[in-house]
RNA sequence: GGCCCUAUCGUCUAACGGUUAGGACGGAAGCUUUUCAAGCUUUAAAUCCGGGUUCGAUUCCCGGUAGGGUCACCA
């Protein structure tokens, strides 16, 4: 709702070294300086600083793009400070020729000469949006060295010299960048350049609250992106590590982080990545997503597994209960893996006296108690099959055959024999698993024929038993 | 170590001098078609410590402690 964005020319920039894979942090940065752009109707310029030949990697500078893009992060500027040297040559030699720098004979390091920066060593204050006013000295700093030679700048030249050349309003960057500010400032004001306003988000950390790495399991965008995250379920989480609105709402669109984005607003102490809570925001986002489109991702998963005819014909079915049993697309194959999945497509495979309920086989006492149980549970299985027979008398009418429907023929003779010794029996016969879907929805799923199938089995494997 | 930053439930955070310190994730318990899942309900759980200022401090100030960042011819 900002009502002044005409009056203040806001500039941003989002300036990532291609030298690792997107990182999460780099992309929250990314994010809030988009916000305060658009909030503003400010320019988003994006940087590539990558002045360091030796660590550069075109692979990186992809993953961050592809990062930016799958995040919505659209820029209205793009930049790569590697083709901009001829702009850095001719600022170094200005601040040479000025005396605000000089080339310099070195006794130690790689090279017998740099060019280094004349430190006044003034006190520098500035102010930050997120931590007010922040006061260092940087006579201590010394004469530090800005570029390698005059077609080599170094990091902190060629940020300001690129802050001053595209006009940047606003340097919103993590808070790692803190102490690096009074070095920019000072080749700021050598080169006369006005002093943007700063803004240094807090860190994202690891459980232990170090800086969040690659030791501490994924940290780059493009593995949440590979493991089926959604963009959304990331930006969310993402804006509301170090800020948050205010109110108690926690699912938040792009569009409404724009509009109620406020610097003002972040945190100023480091935020641990909780992925607990990314997966929560994960299948918020799932549930808000159209059935029809997430059941074609989980026909095209499962069909890698099971044939496909046979994923394709009930996926409608079985798409909203496996949705709710998993965060990230990703927990699919997980579940696949633990065989929770494969009683909807194969018959399954289980030790006979499985079939009777846990509770009552553990008040066994002897073989003979075992017996009597293995007989009753055949004969409420053999019950059920009996009840579905008569009251679906054709085979094929499967649009008949709903769990509403099966579970009022059941539900009378379960409530009368004890919903455990029915409901167990019948539910495991069709799934084989001591966990599973209720009864009623796995018989729908697998179908008249193939629920009087396996219903029919387990009567068997009982009757030898006996 | 120097400089700098930070400090509310386990975690993310709200409360910008007066609240029974609120919400969310996670945990626990209960309910539901005696398994799961989902859902709903309930519940445990925090102002780092010590001094000030003030009638009153989570909130302001100082000190301590703890954590973090940064100290390149990397970015």
């Amino acid at each position: 709702m900002p009502e002044h964005s005409e009056k203040e020319n806001i500039v941003v920039r989002f300036a990532p070294s291609p030298t690792g894979f997107f990182h999460v942090g780099s992309a929250r940065t990314a994010l809030f300086n988009e916000f305060f752009a658009r909030q503003h109707g400010g320019k988003f310029i994006l940087r590539i600083e990558d002045t360091d030949e030796m660590r550069n990697e075109k692979r990186f500078e992809e993953s961050i793009l592809n990062g930016l893009k799958w995040l919505g992060v659209s820029y209205d500027e793009f930049y790569r400070q590697s083709e901009r040297k001829d702009i850095y040559k001719k600022y170094l030699g200005k601040l040479v020729e000025e005396d605000k720098a000089y080339v310099s004979k070195e006794e130690q390091g790689e090279r017998s000469e740099v060019i280094r920066f004349r430190n006044p060593g003034t006190e520098i204050i500035f102010s930050d949006m997120i931590r007010g006013e922040v006061k260092m000295h940087t006579g201590d700093l010394g004469d530090f060295v800005i570029a390698k030679d005059f077609e080599s700048p170094l990091y902190h030249f060629a940020v300001s010299v690129d802050d001053f050349e595209m006009g940047i309003t606003h340097v919103i960057r993590g808070e790692d960048g803190i102490s690096n500010t009074p070095r920019q400032i000072l080749i700021q004001e050598a080169l006369g350049a006005s002093r943007p306003t700063y803004a240094h988000i807090p860190l994202i950390l690891a459980p232990d609250r170090s800086k969040l790495s690659k030791r501490h399991g994924a940290v780059s965008i493009d593995e949440y992106r590979e493991l089926g995250y959604l963009s959304e379920a990331m930006i969310n989480f993402l804006a509301f590590l170090g800020w948050n609105p205010g109110g108690e709402q926690e699912i938040f669109s792009k569009e409404e982080i724009i509009q109620t984005f406020d610097l003002s607003r972040v945190q100023k102490g480091g935020a641990i990545f909780n992925l607990e809570k990314l997966n929560w925001f994960n299948k918020a986002y799932l549930k808000k997503l159209p059935q029809d489109a997430l059941g074609a991702q989980v026909e095209s998963i499962l069909s890698e597994y099971y044939d496909a005819a046979i994923v394709k014909k009930s996926i409608a079915k079985f798409t909203p209960i496996l949705l709710e049993r998993i965060s990230v697309m990703e927990d699919l194959r997980k579940m696949v893996a633990d065989g929770e999945v494969a009683y909807y497509f194969l018959p399954p495979e289980y030790e006979t006296d499985m079939l009777i309920n846990p509770k009552e086989k553990k008040q066994a006492q002897n073989e003979e108690d075992l017996s009597m149980l293995r007989e009753k549970t055949k004969k409420n299985i053999d019950e059920i099959v009996n009840l579905l027979q008569k009251n679906f008398p054709e085979e094929g009418s499967e649009a008949a055959f709903s769990s509403e429907r099966i579970k009022e023929i059941i539900w009378k003779f379960a409530e009368q024999e004890g919903k455990g010794s029915v409901l167990w029996p019948m539910r495991f016969a069709l799934s084989g698993r001591e966990k599973s879907v209720d009864p009623f929805t796995l018989a729908e799923i697998l179908g008249q024929k193939e629920t009087l199938s396996r219903l029919r089995e387990a009567s068997q494997k009982l009757e030898k038993k006996l």
